[in-house]
DNA sequence: TATTGTTTTGACAACGTTGTCATAAGTGCG
DNA sequence: CGCACTTATGACAACGTTGTCAAAACAATA
């Protein structure tokens, strides 16, 4: 690998000389420039980083550690996101996951130390609380998707009550009455903000809230729930009294609502309207008809976590903001008005 | 950042002996050692990966180069099967991605040289030719879900042919005779090949091919084109000879298949047997009935790419293997037989 | 005890870069 | 020409680690 001193003798020139004009840093002769980047070309120098950050200069890497967060599909556009930030820093990602395990977590956060990365994100498949293993490690780690229980962490998540609030409220101006609600495991935090949020909603528009439409759609343990939302729908629809909207805890399970509803003879969205959550546009759009559903956005999220980063190392100890992103509603069309 | 000559002051012993108990080398006393562990689990001590790679040590890192395959859900497992097989060599992942972009492809390249990363997995989002920006910069380059023109790169790709074969073969084997087919763009190496594939299947059940049913399921540019096998399968469907099953691209396009279906009153399978690509669980378990399909084993391919990058080194020059991986049938519910 | 062999330890250089400081070369002015 | 000032360049140390080699400590043997 050609370095620096390499360069120099070539040129005819100092090894400082050729570290001044890689960094553009200093003065030096236009004539004397010019030569030294041919010579840089032609012998195909790229700089040691590891050189560099052993003279103390900042590592031009950020982690990103998730917990089972990689094999989600949701993931893809949290670390796009990411990715994007860090590219107009010209920053890369150093990724690991340790899938729910601790003691690999651990392990991967002295992993990530050793490379000094600059700053990192832990990111978590759901929103919920998690306590990061050596919080004295690091100055700028910030949680996406995910919270530090004593709040001493920076974090960034999903507005899941506005979500909840935005999803009900639509159907509700649409006319509707007789809502039922096909939840996400009750486990993840998710679930009880969104609950909170459609609770606001019927209260707001002054219609009760009917607890018998409330339903599972998902059993099992965390990580490894199972979709029922399809069994669960069409017992919701075979009643007389059956709804005429129906929230979902995610486009999956709005998938599945689909299914039921042609299953029994019903078409979308005359005689059902079905809400999503998520905006997986895999599925949301393409589904006939297109799922009219809540983002969830990851990609902001991702976006919004580096930037955090680079703020949460100047920040006092102890103070730790915890930022909402918004969950905006992305209209197609399963819902109808019946108004 | 505690270093290796304050644990060694701590511990009143030479930074060469610490060393050598960090790096489990060479003989060191027990007592001395365990006194020595003390200190540095004590001082929080981590090993700088820097200076270690200055000294001629192989960096730990692995990088992975994507053009927008981490735009797509496709890309999760991949990357999970890399991780997984890195994982066992205590290595990590550097990750980037170029967004199609040439001039940015190349600047990734120098940013892993700099970073003197072990190996590189180039992935492309669809299994297509890609000629590598700088060949002459690494050994141990593999591509992944796509191969170099020249062959001159070791490669790894989904047996495309072979998956087609498999969906039309199953077909074909459950007395399904008048078979449809919605195709992705052409412009993909894949769409070809399963083409290729399924003929070989017909030929060898001795049914004629007919293409008047072979249809194109997406139109538009690569990378931003437009499903419309919904529309597509609607006309199919209305015919009065209408297939009695179709074979889908992917399993998104099974997706909007099974919409029109049931959007004309047809039910799945007992009228129409459908048959995916891909496996993407998120659609094909969520579906009812759940979706036969053929996986394209991402996971599988992501391990072998690294796994392949360790032999790429020891390689010798020109020597470039494209090795296939099968892609399996995954039976559910959503074919029939009809013997 | 002297000798040999083995185990344990440490001094020192080197990796490629950048910061500090000094020197050299060039420029303008009285 | 001498002086101050600016611009351009280089010598050298230092970052934290490991490989090389030598020395020290200890054990075993004659």
């Amino acid at each position: 690998m050609v370095t620096l001193r390499e360069v120099a003798e070539r040129a005819g020139v100092s090894i400082k000389t050729v570290s001044r004009i890689v960094n553009n840093d200093g003065a030096v002769n236009a004539k004397t420039r010019a030569d030294v980047l041919k010579h840089i070309k032609t012998s195909n120098y790229v700089p040691n980083q590891a050189a560099r950050l052993m003279r103390g200069v900042e590592s031009s890497v950020y982690g990103l550690l998730t917990d089972v967060v990689a094999t989600t599909p949701y993931a893809v556009d949290l670390v796009r996101g990411a990715q994007s930030a860090l590219n107009e820093q010209h920053q890369t990602l150093l990724i690991a996951s340790t899938d729910g395990d601790r003691t690999r977590e651990d392990e991967l956060w002295r992993t990530f130390r050793s490379h000094r990365v600059t700053g990192v994100i832990y990111a978590a498949m759901f929103h919920q609380p998690h306590e990061v293993g050596r919080p004295e490690f690091y100055q700028s780690i910030v949680l996406a998707n995910c919270f530090a229980p004593a709040n001493d962490r920076p974090s960034i998540v999903p507005d899941d009550e506005g979500g909840g609030y935005t999803q009900a409220k639509y159907l509700l101006q649409h006319g509707h009455r007789r809502i039922a609600i096909i939840t996400l495991i009750p486990e993840i935090e998710a679930t009880r903000l969104r609950a909170q949020g459609m609770r606001r909603a019927f209260a707001e528009a002054g219609v009760s809230f009917n607890a018998d439409l409330e339903l599972r759609g998902a059993v099992g343990p965390l990580g490894q729930e199972q979709l029922v939302a399809y069994e669960v729908a069409q017992e919701l629809l075979r009643k007389n009294d059956r709804p005429s909207a129906i929230i979902c805890g995610n486009d999956q399970t709005a998938l599945q609502v689909f299914a039921a509803a042609s299953s029994l003879g019903l078409c979308i969205p005359q005689d059902l309207s079905v809400i999503g959550f998520d905006d997986l546009r895999l599925i949301s759009e393409a589904l006939r008809p297109q799922l009219t559903t809540v983002a969830l956005p990851h990609f902001e999220m991702g976006r919004m976590a580096v930037e955090l980063t680079n703020s949460a190392r100047e920040q006092e100890e102890g103070w730790a903001p915890r930022i909402l992103v918004p969950c905006p509603l992305v209209e197609r069309q399963s819902c109808r008005n019946i108004a």
